[in-house]
DNA sequence: CGCGATTTGTGCACGCCTTCACAAGCGCCT
DNA sequence: AGGCGCTTGTGAAGGCGTGCACAAATCGCG
């Protein structure tokens, strides 16, 4: 594991030697990496050549120490009494994260949530680029949706291949999930993104990451209960505004 | 609402009385109860009357010792040597996450991602109601989106204090979320879902969970650009990389 | 009625992540 | 040139979460 990117002139590292195992990203700074990678940019379009730790975190909505021990693992050079080169790091994160080539992302499924993902500006604007789209649906296909073909299910593992997609999104009903999954990996695909409320099954060497809003909501609800129940804690069992409205079992 | 808790669970739990939260609950466990109750869901409907840890863990994709443990940390009883009461335990999760009460939510932006969530039937099926759906757009006023009327953000104030909204859902550019929130704060919002790319800054009372959808891209991305490190590139200069590709024995 | 099969609940150890605190390094000012 | 203040990078400690392995508990059956 030698951090071969060390050493030479903090300038250009950015060679064409891909072929280079990462050090050992620990998964949670690897998630906050992008969170990085948007405050810089921020940073770096209001003016800022250079920021400190202290800034960037604050950015981020991080510890500055986590921070530094984030950067610090990807071997990344900052300058101590001045801070970080924005724009330097900037290219160190997008390199690590493999930003530097843009991806090949398909959708699967042109409900409510697909639809809006298909024109969901933050993915082209970070790199992303959605090629194609997909739906089982017999009156979906054809259909334009923000300048691409709705194209038909059946289609899925061809077109795959053809585009060389490296990203799947899957934004269907959580019954039609698996299979689309299946035919995804089928055509070499090893990254999922998936939607559907549902657990996907894939070879180990395939990458899943999930997302459900409705789980989003119910952990704040958890917290909501808990708050409206220590509210009326304080001062003794004081009239909780909206406290009767606690159905709980006697 | 029969909502029946196990009157004398081991230790804190103090009586039957509202005033009952979970201060200490692993917030890791709560992150994966609405998993655990979404599993439950489809066994019950499966036909299931009991379920082993091992079962339900499958169903929900975790290890089943860790289940187990998450579930005690409830207070939550199985039957040992049986397994768990399906609709028992829905219950209990329920009650936990404070989904017995159906909590007012609103939505504010309404680009792509705001339609596609105002009509997003995860919602209402699993024991939220949107209520209110704004926008800043004068265009998108009085527009009906689902059967919601879009209201104008300068009523979102006065309409979040009418309906008793607990949780607000923003889904605006990352420009107008900071006051947006600010608003739902000033209006006695305790929770806040963040769709928007950037981090809002709220009381400490306030709960705030985000999500990013580009950055669930860019995680992806990251692995995809590991994995391709690791294979052999064919028509490179690849004369180390019997030694790189190593990363996976180390 | 007791025994074995089964499954829960949990003590324990391990590893990851976070946070603190500080030495080392860098630039600027005098 | 030298000292001073600022910031990074990191060792160490503590906390949290995970997973193993097993005792305790329950049911079914002979």
């Amino acid at each position: 594991m030698s951090q071969q990117r060390h050493g030479s002139t903090p300038g250009h590292v950015r060679g064409d030697d891909a072929v280079q195992a990462f050090p050992d990203l620990p998964e949670a700074t690897i998630a906050r990496l992008p969170e990085y990678l948007r405050a810089l940019h921020n940073l770096g379009e209001a003016g800022a050549d250079t920021v400190s730790s202290e800034g960037l975190a604050a950015a981020a909505g991080v510890n500055s120490a986590k921070l530094r021990k984030d950067l610090s693992h990807l071997g990344s050079y900052g300058t101590r009494g001045v801070g970080y080169d924005v724009t330097l790091l900037i290219e160190q994160i997008e390199y690590v994260l493999g930003l530097d080539q843009r991806r090949a992302v398909c959708l699967v499924g042109l409900g409510n949530l697909g639809h809006a993902l298909a024109g969901y500006d933050g993915f082209a604007s970070r790199g992303f680029k959605i090629v194609a789209l997909f739906d089982a649906d017999e009156s979906k296909v054809g259909e334009h949706i923000h300048g691409l073909a709705v194209r038909h299910i059946a289609d899925l593992g061809r077109v795959a291949v053809e585009e060389k997609i490296a990203i799947g999104v899957i934004a269907t009903p959580p019954g039609a999930a698996q299979a689309v999954a299946d035919v995804l990996v089928d055509a070499g695909v090893t990254s999922i993104l998936n939607f559907a409320p549902c657990v996907l099954s894939v070879p180990s060497n395939v990458d899943v990451r999930k997302v459900d809003l409705a789980i989003e909501l119910q952990i704040l609800s958890f917290h909501e209960h808990r708050k409206a129940s220590l509210t009326a804690l304080p001062g003794g069992r004081s009239a909780a505004t909206a406290g009767n409205q606690e159905a709980v079992g006697s």
